[in-house]
RNA sequence: GCCCAUAUGGCUCAGGGGUAGAGCACUUCCUUGGUAAGGAAGAGGUCGUGAGUUCAAGUCUCACUAUGGGCUCCA
């Protein structure tokens, strides 16, 4: 093997370089101790291992940059691998990628290991990295890897995915792994990482093959930043839905009723009424009528639709008098049967039909998850019956009123075309019309968006919508899909201008998907604290002393008129206590009444956000929340 | 569904073969308090379910149920 090796006296790191180095990229690096790889002129990442003679580029510094962050945790993963070889000496490795956050190895061992392992992990990989080896790399033929390889079957099934003539192997000290890079120069570049979880991963994600041990981890350049990504970590941690949904008393779930099945307790009830309600009006002001439509249909009903065909694997189904029957996954059978119930006029279109419609899906046991994944649960869904002409009308609609929401919910979001996959059905001018209203529908409300070439479900084109939470977390919430499938199967028509029989299109869309889900994501978005207009519980009155009981009474149902709840708390504790108890509770307001209070009719207030106490008439109280109660209106 | 982990009063958790523990919450009594925990007493668990090992099982083994982390991101 040939090198050069350059000592650096600063930071004292080897630095081996294959190949013969020109005397320039020599110069550059010492005369940055930090270079650890080039960017060359198509963005591609270089490392100092592959950058050879009279290779020109950007420079590299190992610092937090995505290209730097990209080199680092890949060198992380084998830093990882090489700890677990030594650790568990059968050890067989298969890929190690960096991913949008962090990297993986997937690997197998002989030993189970647990999460209480990562720790004796993480230590042997800072073991390693004080023998400061250099990552060297060589090439050799397929030929030749699949003879070195030959007794390690994942490290075969990695060859042969890979056209490659030639392949490359990183070595740092006895560690050897097939890989095409890029590395950090040498293991001293390694110093502020974690291994976050270990989990099961199925070789090359097919689920009937075997399933190998995968361990996560993350890694900076800098403490400050792995600091800072734990301390998010333990953020989300603390606003986890499934916590505060217990803390709060929002909702449950109960072992032996089943599981995936979501109970609503009194306060999640109140918080989620109150998102129904606003909707609800909402869905109103934009001329949509609510419909509803039964939980079960005949199967026959599924097979027309194709959601048996294409859905029955996620199903429930029944017999009732020896007939079989499906329990809804989708509510749009009820509308489609509503819509043709008496015959309609081109006049009557776009017909917009929406109803809270529970659903039931046969989600796979492991993937269940809080209130983001149940096997019951509610959409606030709609269908609108248009003509083909007018879809880019009623998707520029949506798309408003879906922009509506979620500013009223301080979520910034992206959108997404999907367009018309390989198998589909329906007319390609069809097609044409749709994506192009689509598009102008987006564009013309001067909304960016993505597209997804082929993405497109096979009956029609849509768009995704993508919200980002308070923790700059994504969520796919609201979608717009533009469906030829559904009226042609079952027939629908409306009445032309000309008297002549014509297909609507449908366009079937959500603007928080599921009420569930939408609620979990509201409750890690404002940790707990609500908007006025929607929390469980909007005001809490403390009575000083027990004779102030009979006024906090009063103004409890002064504010139920008004729809705003509220509660007493007048048991005997502290009065300190209490106004702690309230506090803790997270509601808008808390509100001290004692003797003064009593005589003046006013109240003392408490604001969560302002941190600070005041006094109002109760006049001025409710006007205030009413005020309040008003921004919610969507 | 598959891999790994977890399951102890309503909640959060300690206890690891030999008489079930703590804090909070709950009940009762004292206290009637002016802005984030006043005091005392009490009740509540066959330790997720079912088998097995053992003189003896919350504790060890197995199965089941539920919960959690994952299962696209291709050397």
């Amino acid at each position: 093997m040939q090198g050069t090796l350059v000592s650096l006296p600063k930071r004292g790191a080897l630095l081996l370089f294959l190949h013969n180095i020109s005397n320039k990229n020599i110069k550059r690096s010492i005369l940055s101790e930090n270079l650890i790889g080039y960017s060359d002129n198509q963005g591609n990442i270089v490392d100092t291992q592959s950058g050879g003679e009279g290779f020109v580029g950007e420079v590299i510094e190992y610092d937090n940059s995505d290209k730097a962050l990209e080199i680092i945790r890949h060198s992380t993963a084998h830093l990882m691998a090489q700890a677990i070889t030594q650790l568990y000496p059968n050890s067989q490795f298969f890929v190690g990628p960096v991913v949008e956050e962090g990297f993986y190895y997937d690997f197998r061992t002989s030993q189970k290991i647990g999460e209480e392992d990562l720790k004796k992990i993480e230590n042997k990989m800072k073991e390693l990295i004080k023998q400061k080896h250099p990552i060297e790399k060589y090439t050799i033929t397929k030929e030749e890897a699949l003879v070195k390889f030959a007794h390690d079957d994942l490290k075969l099934a990695v060859l042969s995915r890979i056209p490659d003539e030639e392949v490359s192997i990183y070595r740092q000290g006895e560690f050897e792994d097939l890989c095409r890079g890029p590395h950090v120069p040498a293991l001293n570049f390694l110093h502020h990482f974690k291994l976050t979880r270990v989990a099961g991963a199925y070789l090359g994600g097919d689920e009937k093959a075997e399933m190998l041990t995968r361990i996560y981890g993350i890694a900076f350049a800098t403490k400050e930043a792995l600091k800072e990504y734990l301390f998010m970590i333990e953020e989300a941690k603390k606003r986890d839905h499934r916590k505060l949904g217990n803390e709060l008393e929002l909702f449950m779930f109960d072992e032996e009723a089943g599981a995936g099945l979501p109970f609503w307790m009194p306060k999640g009830a109140r918080l989620r009424s109150k998102l129904e309600a606003i909707l609800f009006k909402a869905h109103r002001k934009r001329g949509y009528e609510p419909v509803r439509g039964p939980e079960i249909l005949k199967s026959d009903m599924w097979h027309t639709s194709g959601h048996f065909a294409c859905y029955g694997e996620n199903m429930y189904l029944t017999v009732i008098d020896e007939q079989e029957y499906g329990i809804k996954p989708m509510n749009c059978i009820g509308h489609i049967e509503i819509f043709k119930q008496s015959s309609k006029s081109y006049r009557d279109l776009p017909y917009k039909m929406f109803e809270y419609g529970v659903v039931h899906r046969h989600e796979k046991s492991g993937v269940l998850n809080g209130l983001l994944r149940v096997r019951e649960f509610t959409q606030d869904d709609a269908h609108i019956f248009c003509t083909p002409q007018q879809i880019q009308e009623v998707v520029l609609e949506v798309v408003e009123f879906v922009d509506a929401v979620m500013k009223k919910f301080d979520f910034n979001y992206t959108m997404e075309i999907s367009t018309k996959p390989e198998k589909a059905i329906g007319e390609d001018a069809v097609w044409e019309l749709a994506t192009e209203g689509l598009k102008n529908a987006l564009t013309q409300n001067h909304l960016p968006y993505t597209i997804d070439e082929g993405g497109g479900a096979f009956y029609g084109p849509k768009i995704d919508v993508k919200i980002t939470d308070a923790l700059g977390r994504k969520w796919q919430c609201a979608t717009i899909q533009v469906d030829f499938n559904l009226p042609e199967r079952f027939d629908v028509e409306y009445v032309a201008q000309d008297n002549s029989r014509q297909r609507p299109v449908m366009i079937h869309r959500a603007i928080l998907g599921s009420f569930e889900r939408f609620i979990a994501i509201l409750i890690e978005h404002y940790a707990g604290e609500f908007p006025f207009f929607i929390a469980p519980t909007q005001v809490i009155f403390v009575p000083i002393g027990e004779k102030n009981i009979d006024y906090a009474n009063t103004l409890h149902t002064m504010l139920l008129d008004e729809d705003i709840d509220s509660e007493v708390l007048s048991k005997n504790e502290s009065l300190n206590k209490r106004i702690r108890m309230a506090e803790k509770q997270r509601v808008p307001y808390v509100v001290v009444i004692g003797d003064e209070e009593e005589a003046n009719g006013s109240v003392a207030v408490r604001d969560r956000r302002a941190k600070e106490q005041y006094n109002l008439t109760k006049e001025e109280f409710m006007v205030k929340l009413l005020q309040q109660l008003k921004e919610g209106r969507i």
